[in-house]
DNA sequence: GCTGATGCGTC
DNA sequence: GTCGGAC
DNA sequence: GTCCGACGACGCATCAGC
C-alpha cells in the first residue's frame, strides 16, 4: 500500500480525534477501532467531501427550496449529512464484492431488485453506518454523482497498467493486454492475478486490513482530487495500492468499478426501484390493509414510494443521496425535494417514432424543429426579481447536469437581455455561421466544453440557444402542466425568441414541417404530445423524433477488434473501407452495432481465414466482404484515411451479391458529403 | 513549446 | 447517439 | 415497454515525454 503524506497525516488526524473525544478504547466493538487503523482511516471521517476540494461549480439546492428562491452555487447540501459520519462497522468490500457476484449471476428482475434492495440494506441500516450513499452508487459503477464534475481520470490504459504492477515485476502491460484479448473484460483479468489479498499488511492489526466499501470509496476520492505534474504515476500508484490488498473477487469489482463498467445487470432502474423496497416498504405496508386485485392498495403504495424516488432523483440526480433520504426522512423526505432555480434537472427524452405514430397517439400533434446541437437547461433569476436576495445569473447546463456556462457567454448574454423573471428553460444550442445559418454538430462540440479561447472561438463559431420548453416562471413550476401551458408561459418570458411550435393532425402536414426543417439544415422534427407533462428522465412516449429514414453504404471490412464482454468470443467492430482505386481501400470509420449475435457469429468465423496481421487489439483483414452499412449522416474526419467517417454507423445486412470491387468508391463517398445529393 | 496518448462528455 | 437481447 | 450493455465519431483538456 502507498499511504500518501497527505493521508497518513489525516490518518493521525484521525487517530488523534479519536482519543481526544474520549472515546472508550475499553470494551469498544474491535471493529470500531480496526477501520481507521487498520485499513488507514481513508474512510473514516467527512473530509473528503470538503466541497473546497472540488474542482468545480457544485450548483445545488437546498431541500424543499421550491419557488424563485436562488440557491447559490456555492452552497452543498451534503456537507450536513457527511459532518456526521459515525465511526461503526463499515461494509467490508469483500461482502460487497460478494453480493456483487450474485447480482450479476441472477438473471430474473424482480430477484434482482430483491437483492439489491438487500444490499442497500445491509449497507445501510439506519444509525449503523453511512455506506449506503456509497454502495448504492458503486452499484452503479460511479464514484460520484453524476451531478458532479470531478471525474477519476482513469481509463482503461492506466488501469492496465495498475494491474500490471500489482500483479508482480514478471507481468507487464502487454502480458494485461493480452489476458484482456482472451478474457474480454478487465474484472476477470484482474481477478485472474493473484494479488497478496490481505497479506501484504498484515502487521496491521493482527492482519485485519480487509478493504472496506469506505476506504475504497475515500482512496478513489483522493485519486480524483489529484492533478497536475506527475499526478498520472501518482493515480497509478494509488490504484496499485488498492489492487495489491485485494483478492480476486475484490480486484474484479474494483476494476469494474474505476472504469464505470459493472456489468452486474444493475442500472438505474433496478436502483431506483430497489430503494423504494428497502426503505419505504413501511410506508407500503401501512397503507396496504386488504388486497383487491383490481386496485391493490399494497401495489398503489410501491408505486408512490417509487415514484417518490423517481422525483426526488429527478431533481437531484444522486442515486446515493436519495436512498440516504429514502432510508432516513421516508416519502416526506423525498416528496421535499422539490425544483429549485440553480439545481438542474434531468431533461425529459424522446423515441424514435413517425407521423403517424404522432398522429394515432396524440390526435394534434406539436411539432417542432429538431436542432442538431447540444442539450442544454438555463436557470436564471433576474436581479430585480429576486425576493429581498441576490439574483442568480444565467447558469447553463448540459445533459448531464455539467455546468457548462463559462463555455457559452452567447447564451448568457441572451437570457440575460431578454429574461425579467426567474426561470428555468430547455432547449438546444446550435452552430451558427454570420447569417445565422445552422452548422454541423461538430462545430458545437468545438466550442461546448471548451475552456480556454472562448471569446476567440466565439469570433469563429458562433452559439445560438433555441429554447424550447420552460420548467419554471416566476415562482411557478411547470413539470406538471401540459406542454400547451408550458410554451405559452415560454413564450411569455422570452418573448421574441422562443422555438416555434406547429400544430398539426395530419401526417402529411407533419411530413411538410419536416421536409422543411431538413430543408433549412435541421436534424429533422420533434413530435410532441400537447397535453402531456415534463417527466424529467423518461424517454417515454409524449415526445418523439423523426429524422430522415438512414441512408446506406456498401463498404468492405478492412479490420477487426476483439468483442468485449458478451461479445468476448467475437469480433465486436469491424474497421470499413472504400474503395480507392488500384485495389486499395480508404477508411471511413468502424460498425459495431446492427449486428444480431447471429450475424456477428457468421461473420467472424467468416472472416477469421482472413486475418492478416493482429497486433494488440488491432485485426487487419484482407479485403473480402462487403457490408451494407447504414448512417446518419457523412462527417469530415481527421481519424480516417478517407478523410471522412460516417455518423451513427450500424450494420444493415451483408452484401453477398457484391465483390469488394463492386463496394462503394471514395469519389462517391465524396460526392455523398457534398451536399447530401448525388 | 510541441506532439501524442488518454480520458471525458457531447451526439 | 444506435441497436439487439432479455424480461 | 423498459432496462441493460456493447458499441460508433468527434473535439477539448490534461498529462507525459521529447
Amino acid at each position: 500500500m502507498v499511504v500518501e503524506g497527505a493521508v497518513a497525516e489525516r490518518l493521525l488526524d484521525d487517530f488523534r480525534l479519536l482519543l481526544g473525544a474520549g472515546v472508550e478504547l475499553v470494551g469498544v466493538d474491535r471493529e470500531r477501532l480496526a477501520d481507521p487503523v487498520g485499513e488507514g482511516g481513508l474512510g473514516a471521517h467527512g473530509t473528503v467531501d470538503d466541497p473546497g476540494r472540488q474542482k468545480g461549480l457544485r450548483p445545488t439546492g437546498g431541500v424543499g427550496a421550491v419557488g424563485t428562491r436562488p440557491v447559490r452555487p456555492e452552497t452543498d447540501p451534503y456537507r450536513g449529512a457527511f459532518a456526521e459520519r459515525s465511526r461503526t462497522p463499515r461494509m467490508e468490500f469483500a461482502a460487497f464484492a460478494e453480493r456483487a457476484e450474485r447480482l450479476a449471476a441472477e438473471p430474473a428482475d424482480i430477484e434482482t431488485t430483491r437483492l439489491v434492495a438487500d444490499l442497500l440494506a445491509a449497507a445501510g441500516g439506519r444509525g449503523k453506518s453511512d455506506d449506503l450513499a456509497t454502495v448504492t452508487r458503486f452499484l452503479l459503477g460511479r464514484v460520484f454523482p453524476a451531478h458532479d464534475t470531478r471525474t477519476l481520470d482513469v481509463g482503461p490504459a492506466l488501469c492496465r497498467e495498475a494491474i500490471a504492477r500489482a500483479a508482480g515485476p514478471n507481468v507487464g502491460a502487454a502480458d494485461v493486454e493480452e489476458r484482456l484479448a482472451e478474457a474480454g473484460e478487465i474484472g476477470a483479468v484482474a481477478a485472474g492475478f493473484d494479488f497478496g489479498g490481505q497479506r501484504g499488511l498484515a502487521a496491521f492489526g493482527e492482519g485485519r486490513d480487509r478493504l472496506t466499501v469506505a476506504a475504497v470509496d475515500a482512496a478513489l476520492r483522493e485519486l480524483a482530487a489529484d492533478a497536475g505534474d506527475g499526478s498520472e504515476s501518482r493515480k497509478r500508484d494509488a490504484l496499485f495500492g488498492l489492487f495489491n490488498r485485494c483478492e480476486p473477487a475484490e480486484a474484479k469489482l474494483l476494476a469494474r468499478l474505476v472504469l464505470g463498467e459493472m456489468r452486474l445487470g444493475v442500472g438505474e432502474g433496478t436502483v431506483r426501484d430497489a430503494i423504494a423496497e428497502a426503505f419505504l416498504a413501511e410506508a407500503s405496508a401501512d397503507d396496504g390493509k386488504e388486497g383487491n386485485d383490481g386496485d391493490d392498495p399494497t401495489l398503489r403504495a410501491r408505486d408512490e414510494a417509487a415514484a417518490a424516488v423517481e422525483r426526488a432523483l429527478q431533481v437531484t440526480n444522486d442515486y446515493g443521496r436519495v436512498a440516504v433520504l429514502a432510508r432516513d426522512e421516508g416519502l416526506a423526505g423525498l416528496r421535499a425535494e422539490g425544483l429549485a432555480v440553480g439545481r438542474p434537472v434531468q431533461a425529459m427524452l424522446a423515441q424514435a417514432g413517425t407521423a403517424t405514430d404522432a398522429v394515432e397517439a396524440f390526435g394534434e400533434v406539436a411539432v417542432e424543429t429538431k436542432f442538431d446541437g447540444a442539450r442544454v437547461q438555463v436557470h436564471y433569476v433576474p436581479e430585480s426579481a429576486a425576493e429581498g436576495g441576490e439574483g442568480l445569473g444565467p447558469r447553463v447546463y448540459s445533459r448531464n447536469m455539467d455546468d457548462v456556462t463559462d463555455a457559452l457567454p452567447e447564451v448568457v448574454e441572451y437570457v440575460e437581455a431578454r429574461v425579467s423573471v426567474p426561470v428555468i428553460l430547455d432547449g438546444e444550442v446550435v452552430a451558427v455561421d454570420d447569417d445565422g445559418d445552422p452548422l454541423p454538430f461538430q462545430e458545437v462540440l468545438r466550442r461546448f466544453r471548451r475552456k480556454h479561447d472562448v471569446d476567440r472561438m466565439r469570433e469563429e463559431v458562433g452559439l445560438r440557444l433555441h429554447a424550447f420548453d420552460c420548467l419554471h416562471a416566476d415562482g411557478e413550476d411547470l413539470l406538471d402542466e401540459p406542454l400547451r401551458a408550458r410554451h405559452d408561459l415560454l413564450v411569455d418570458v422570452l418573448p421574441d425568441a422562443a422555438a416555434s411550435v406547429e400544430f398539426a393532425d395530419d401526417p402529411e402536414a407533419i411530413e411538410v414541417a419536416e421536409a422543411a426543417a431538413l430543408d433549412a439544415g435541421h436534424e429533422g422534427v420533434m413530435l410532441k404530445n400537447p397535453d402531456a407533462a415534463y417527466t424529467p428522465g423518461d424517454r417515454g412516449r409524449d415526445w418523439l423524433k423523426r429524422k430522415p429514414d438512414v441512408e446506406t453504404l456498401d463498404a468492405v471490412v478492412v479490420g477487426a477488434e476483439w468483442g468485449e464482454g458478451r461479445r468476448a468470443e467475437l469480433f465486436g467492430t469491424f474497421l470499413l473501407g472504400v474503395g480507392a482505386g488500384d485495389d486499395e481501400f480508404a477508411t471511413i470509420g468502424k460498425v459495431a452495432t446492427g449486428l444480431t449475435d447471429e450475424a456477428l457469429a457468421d461473420l467472424t468465423e467468416r472472416l477469421k481465414p482472413h486475418v492478416v496481421s493482429e497486433d494488440g487489439t488491432e485485426i487487419e483483414i484482407r479485403p473480402e466482404a462487403v457490408l451494407e452499412v447504414g448512417y446518419e449522416e457523412i462527417q469530415t474526419s481527421p481519424t480516417y484515411s478517407s478523410g471522412y467517417a460516417l455518423r451513427f454507423p450500424r450494420f444493415v445486412g451483408v452484401r453477398d451479391d457484391k465483390s469488394v470491387g463492386d463496394a462503394d468508391s471514395l469519389e462517391r463517398v465524396a460526392r455523398l458529403a457534398g451536399d447530401g445529393a448525388e
